[in-house]
This record gives structure tokens, C-alpha cells and sequence, in this order.
DNA sequence: ACCGCGTTTGCAATCGATTGCTAAAATCGT
DNA sequence: ACGATTTTAGCAATCGATTGCAAACGCGGT
């Protein structure tokens, strides 16, 4: 008679301990024990039931089914969150912060590496949206993006993060591109540069198109040449090095604006494949501060935003959105951060005069 | 009576397309289209039925609801992974690997970010099974971790990544610590070091205990002093600060062991804060080659694992022991993928003779 | 003793898909 | 043409929890 597992029922088959068996042990129907293991209905169930139930539930080990649950209910209380690159260091501390604010209400997050393809990102969105998903947070999408539009035809309530959409069809929560490119520039600008370049990212996206535009605003109001602005194929430092090389060959500038982080990196390892150096020959500011980079060499001047609060913020909204009244949905809400400018080593005065560099053409 | 939405249904309130409505518009019973959209089960319809059905399903927009199946079948085709901290970079080549080869087979994977906390670990692992996730893959795992005791005891299929753990209950697959502890002894020895200090991770984690007991193991294979060694108190930047700056306080070396890039990079820190220069007066040695340390300066010389493979694996290990027969569990694989050492610029042979140096003592 | 009111509890339908079993239909062999 | 198979399709139970509705109960007032 050796009791072999406490809490564990009598027979030897352990069989799974469903609400039925917790009424069963209390002697009150299913539903008697569904509202008393319920805050939200413990109310009309007597206080001495409840606490007989509660603890026949602890006693069986009973762990309600959320899948069932989730059934009857409607609500999975799971977000999909697609991002276009999960080892892309930036999206790692927005998805802390989508984790945390999600948490915080009994919500998890489903996340999908969905990669750059759009056909691609439309089939695992419809895979999350199959699972049932209460929302999805996005951080893949386009400047005409079709996995928008497909929420929106929908009605899937989703919200983006970090990229917003022309058509503003969806809430998003983005940095100030614009004005965060404007920061870069004047920084460059007040050191003593004059010639600058712009290294700038995809252009499908909100990122590089507003960056960009930043960009050229800045230039022009400090009356300085707008023009010299290559196009990275995509966030990569590989892209970024090839963009910086070519950018580098064909003007004369002594800084550079990067969209990116990590196409400041890769400007990096162009400059060092040119024999040049950072910043004695060429200044470089990046765009994010993403991890680490205060630690490469030099460490990178940039673009401070704060993602994990942009992903808070995002997560938030959408828990707004599933909270509110059909009818009430906060539809088109942009929210737009402030971004700051951190100063480290990558920038400096411009080393040689304007005129005293040698270049073709 | 304007046709307001294209294959949408006649009357106005848009009511959930279920798979009875196929069935109703291909006038077959539920069961029937049930099998037939069912790729498994297809072949115990007729095709030309099969047809109409599908044609119904497409025609009206039908997605088979995830959730009721999975209530059903008892398979939720979800895979909860646990890590300890997603911002750390280590991580998401991980997460990375763990995403792609499960979704090959038709799995998502619920990323938690578990935290350090034991108890904190375990209510977040209740959650998931609470979600009736099909298993777990586990990157939290301590050396005696109530995680795994509890999947144990519940018969919830994991598998630990990263992180083994001392009593090997579950599969694993981790990188062989012990020897790439070795690897780096050796490379600082044949520059010529024969004074290295140890920079060691957490003794309750698998990695910090192996990668310790590597280096004692390499250094008295070398007949070399292997008792210099400090603890850091977690796998942080700071940590590592502190930790090599006690070292360095009390010991004269000329190189240092990390357990981890992390720690090296405090260990960085702590140089510069004390005067000194790396590789000139120090040589360190990372472990795990995360993204961007080929980016610091100087370029870490470090351990390199395969995380994304890692990850693959672990799905591998865990899809494998759902679809194995019961009985038929491989309880027990303890996968060990080899490391390799990759020289970059901060190690080199020690620069001042070792008596030349003056310390207290 | 009866009525009315408020509190507890039980009943049974429901969410949407899957599947064992069985019946009907189609096919085949002789 | 008839019985024996093999296909194909329908029925109904099932997964586990939630919830609208109504019955039962307790209590105080008259």
C-alpha cells in the first residue's frame, strides 16, 4: 500500500483531471466548479463551495484548458507577432517589451520569423490567424504592405511597430525617422561637414523612406547638397558595405549618414577595405542604437530609439483595441517617438580640408 | 440588393465561415468535407466530390479553425520554448533554428521570456502546458532545475538546448563546453601565456560549471596553475566587469578565459577602466561567437558553437520523440556538437616578460 | 402558511472540427 | 442477376470548458 504519488487519484491509469473530476471530488456540477474557479464568476457560487472546490482542484493537480477554454470563449489570448528577421538584434528588445506589456494581462506571443518575402509573410500570417490569434503585432511591414490589407479586409485587429504604412490604415507605434535623420544631420553638421552622404535603407520601407526624407530636409535647410544618397538593398551589413563602397567611390564627403545600424557596420568594414579610417577620414552616425554597438570600433554614433517601449506601447494599444467596444476600435492611431542622438566615437571635426582630398572626377 | 462582398455569403451580418458551411454549399455532410480538406484523409472521399468541396471552401473563404482540431485531435502543434533572457544575443540564432525546423513540419513555436527565476520559470512553463503545448524546449535549464522535474513528473516531452542539466532526465543538446574550454587554453598557450585566469559563469548552469572544469582540466594537463579563477554572478556585461576586475586585482596574468562573449566583453571593460590595453597587456577569449563580436574592438578571439544548428536540433530531438509510439520515447540523447576556436585580434603572445611585471604580492 | 425576492446551483446547448461505426451505394465476380 | 466486396458518405459522440436559462432553496414579511 505504498502511496506512490501524492495527490494523485486512486486507480493506477492516471487519467486526465478535468473540471468534471474536480466537481466530481467537491459534489457540485461542471459549472458550479467553471464559476468558482473563475474570479470573474466566483461571486455566485457560495463562499463554502468555492473553497471546497478550490481545494479538490489543488488536491487533483487540475489545470483548467485554456484550448477549450478558448473555444467556447472566442479569445485565444495569443498575439501573433511577425517579424521579417528574429536575429536581427532590434527587434529582439521590441519583442521583450510586447512580451512584458502581453504578460501583464494574461496574453502570450506568438512569434513568427516571417522573413522579407511578402508572399511568405502573407501565408504565416494566415497560419497565426488560423490559430486563432486575438491580434497580431507587426514589425514586418512594407510601405504597401499585403498583409495589412489582409487584416484589414479581415478584421483582424492588428497594430504595427517600428514600421508604419502609407496608408495609415492600421494603428502603429514608430520612432520619428524624420526627425531622428535631422538629429544626425545637424550633429554632423555642428562638427564642421559639409559634405554628406546618405547611406540609405530599402525604400519600400517607412524606415528608409522617411529616414531618407529626413534626410534631404535637413540637408537643404542648412543649405547643403542633398544629392549624394546611395540605396542599401536591405538591413544587412553586407548590403551596407556595398552601398558605403559605392557611395565612397563616387563622392568626395567626409561623413555619412547611415539608415541603419548595421549598414553603419557594414560602411565600416568598407572604409577599412579602402584603407580609410573612422573617424579621421570619414565620420559615420547609425540609426538605432541597437545593442552592442557602443562596443564595436569605433563605438557608434547614433540614433537613440527606445524599442522595448515601442514594443510596450504597441502591445498596449492592441490590448486597447481587443478591450474596446465593437464600434470603438482606435482605428488609426499613430503614435510617433522621440528619438535622441548618442554621441560616441565614430564622429569627429573633418579631418583634411574639403579641397586637399584627391578624387576622380 | 447590391452583391456587396465577392464570394461573401448573401445575407449582411457576415457570420463565421465553419466547415459546415462548405458542407452546406457542396451539399456534403461535415464529416465529409471534413476528410476531404483533411489532406490525410482525402483519399476516403470521391474525387469528384473532393473537388467541390474545395472549390466550396475557396469560394468562401473557409480556414479551418486551429483551435477546435487541436481540442479535439489533442495536438495543438505548439511547441512552448523557454529562454531566460530573448535580448541576449545568444538567443536568437537559437530561437532562429528552433523556428525553422519546426515549422517544416507544421509546428509554431510559443517563444516565453522566462527570466532567471526558478519560480518565475515555473509558473511560466505551467502557463504553456496550460496552453497544451505539445512540448517544450527548454534554453532556462539550471543544473538541478525544478523545470525539468516537473516535466518529468507530468509527462510533458522537452528537451533542454544550451543548457544541459546534471541528471540528463531529458534530451539535450548542448555544444562539448569541456572541450572548447580546451581549445582556448591551449590556443593562449601556444602564444606563450602560462599565467590565465578564469573568468567563469554561474556554477548552477551547465555551461559554467563544464567550461570550468575544461579549464582546470586543460591547465593541469599543461602543468599549468589552474586555480585562478572568478565567478561572475550572471551572464551580463557587468557581471563580467566585475568579476575581471577582482581578477586582475588579485592576480598577475597575461590572459583570460571567458565562459562567455558577454563576460569577455565586460572583461573589456574592465581593461580600459584600469589603464590597460587588449591584447597588448591582456589576451582574452570569448565563448560562443555571438553576432557582432568580430565587430568589437579589438575583434574577439572567441568559441564558436552553432546556436542555429543547435536550435535545429533540439526541434529535431523533440518533433521526433511526438511522433515515436509511446514506450518508444528516447528519453535520454545527449547530443554534443564540437566547438572550434576562431582567432581574431584579442589575443596575442604576452607582451611583457612575466617577471617584469610588478604587483603586490 | 404563503408570497416574493435574492442567492445558489444544475441543466443543457454551444464553440468547430475529428473520427469510429455503420449504412448506403457502387463495383465486381461468377 | 445475385451475393460478396469495396468505396463513399452520414450519424453522432467527443474533446473540455463556458454560460443563458430556469429550477431550487433560503429567508423575511404578512
Amino acid at each position: 500500500m505504498t502511496s506512490t504519488e501524492p495527490g494523485a487519484a486512486e486507480q493506477g491509469a492516471r487519467m486526465r483531471v478535468d473540471l468534471q473530476a474536480v466537481a466530481d471530488a467537491a459534489s457540485v456540477h461542471r459549472s458550479t466548479a467553471s464559476r468558482a474557479l473563475n474570479p470573474a464568476t466566483r461571486h455566485l457560487v457560495a463562499a463554502e463551495a468555492v473553497a471546497r472546490i478550490e481545494e479538490a482542484a489543488r488536491a487533483l493537480g487540475y489545470r483548467r484548458d485554456d484550448l477549450a477554454a478558448s473555444l467556447r470563449t472566442g479569445r485565444s489570448y495569443l498575439i501573433g507577432v511577425m517579424v521579417p528577421d528574429i536575429v536581427n538584434p532590434i527587434f529582439a528588445p521590441i519583442l521583450q517589451g510586447v512580451e512584458t506589456a502581453l504578460a501583464k494581462q494574461g496574453y502570450s506571443a506568438l512569434v513568427a520569423n516571417a522573413g522579407n518575402d511578402a508572399k511568405r509573410q502573407l501565408s504565416v500570417a494566415e497560419q497565426l490567424i488560423g490559430r486563432r490569434v486575438d491580434g497580431l503585432i507587426l514589425a514586418t511591414s512594407a510601405e504597401d504592405d499585403p498583409v495589412v490589407a489582409m487584416c484589414v479586409a479581415q478584421d483582424v485587429p492588428a497594430v504595427l511597430v517600428n514600421r508604419s504604412e502609407r496608408a495609415s490604415r492600421l494603428p502603429s507605434v514608430v520612432s520619428d525617422d524624420f526627425e531622428g535623420m535631422k538629429l544626425a544631420v545637424e550633429h554632423l553638421v555642428s562638427l564642421g561637414h559639409t559634405r554628406i552622404g546618405h547611406l540609405a535603407g530599402p525604400s519600400h520601407l517607412s524606415t528608409g523612406l522617411r529616414r531618407r526624407a529626413g534626410f534631404e530636409a535637413a540637408m537643404k535647410a542648412l543649405g547643403l547638397d542633398a544629392g549624394v544618397i546611395v540605396t542599401a538593398s536591405a538591413y544587412q551589413r553586407g548590403a551596407g558595405a556595398m552601398a558605403a563602397a559605392e557611395l565612397l567611390d563616387r563622392h568626395a564627403v567626409t561623413a555619412i549618414a547611415a539608415s541603419n545600424d548595421l549598414l553603419a557596420l557594414g560602411a565600416y568594414r568598407a572604409l577599412s577595405g579602402m584603407g580609410l579610417s573612422c573617424p579621421r577620414d570619414i565620420s559615420i552616425v547609425g540609426h538605432n542604437d541597437m545593442p552592442l554597438v557602443d562596443m564595436v570600433s569605433p563605438p557608434l554614433t547614433t540614433i537613440r530609439i527606445d524599442p522595448t517601449n515601442m514594443g510596450e506601447r504597441a502591445a498596449a494599444l492592441l490590448l486597447d483595441w481587443l478591450g474596446s467596444p465593437p464600434g470603438m476600435e482606435p482605428r488609426a492611431t499613430q503614435q510617433v517617438m522621440r528619438p535622441s542622438l548618442v554621441v560616441r566615437g565614430s564622429t569627429s571635426a573633418p579631418f583634411s580640408p574639403p579641397s586637399a582630398t584627391s578624387w576622380p572626377g
